[in-house]
DNA sequence: GTATATTTGCAATATTGTTGCAAATTGTTT
DNA sequence: AAACAATTTGCAACAATATTGCAAATATAC
């Protein structure tokens, strides 16, 4: 069995050709995607109302999780195995590069946490760094 | 001579009354603004143009920054002294409260330095922290 | 294979963002 | 303070993005 099928069955998710397609998209590719993306970047073109609910139940599932950006775009990316259904633990850092425009989970990168004044209860955390990828470093 | 006044003298903009006003509502607001916030809560109605033209002026001039959300929606909020055109140094905490839906510029509050893996050279952090704020915790 | 539940696409609508340009306003010069 | 030059504004048209209801299509359960 495959690992697409096996996280939609996990989650007791119905296979159907966009959930599937889709979501192999996010297990292929290297970087966090944005909804345009996946529309540009799918074989068969669903509609954009499919891609939004699709990833609206990814997000509900712990399937993927977003990521906040500064230009009216969300970028959501793959979860590891510990996220579920309104359960998401993915407090890692996200780095995106200037220079090709990718963003990376990176996973094993905690964000750490910071002591807040008297009173402020935090419950989740995000990191968000830009600059220049290992890759962009090289050439 | 007032703090908007001040605040647009100093970096050479012209004081038109479309950012006098909106200006005014972020030295009185205490949370960040969101575009739509921003069109709503002017006594005088600007044209939905203007607005955007105006936060991007203050953006640029390192007047308000941006905090990156993951709701299709940039929010924005007062720089500190030390920003000015071409140089943000806004690397603070923000916080948003889950209960009243303020983002609160921790301004003394770090975001902390982490150790990248081999290759990545940040340049930007920006961390994004909900939970409950001191004034909800209260209640 | 049929029944039931879920998902999809379409259409209509709403919201949000961008651009060119003429009119209005601001800062500067006399 | 009037005239000038430079900047800013609002409008209009357009583009892009997001949301909703509903009937047809598809998926799972039986
Ligand atoms: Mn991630
Ligand atoms: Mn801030
Ligand atoms: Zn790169
Ligand atoms: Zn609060």
């Amino acid at each position: 069995m495959n690992q697409t099928l096996d996280i939609l069955k996990k989650n007791g998710l119905s296979v159907t050709e966009g959930r599937r397609e889709i979501l192999n998209l996010f297990i292929q590719s290297d970087g966090a995607l944005a909804h345009a993306d996946i529309e540009s970047n799918t074989k068969i073109s669903f509609d954009r109302v499919t891609v939004y609910r699709t990833l609206q139940t990814f997000v509900e599932n712990g399937i993927i999780h977003q990521i906040p950006t500064t230009d009216n775009t969300i970028l959501y990316a793959l979860c590891k195995d510990k996220c579920g259904a309104g359960h998401h633990h993915d407090e890692h850092v996200h780095f995106i590069c200037n220079e090709c425009e990718k963003t990376i989970c990176l996973d094993d990168v905690t964000v750490p946490s910071v002591k807040f004044p008297k009173g402020f209860h935090p419950l989740q955390s995000a990191m968000v760094v830009k600059g220049i990828c290992s890759d962009c470093r090289k050439n």
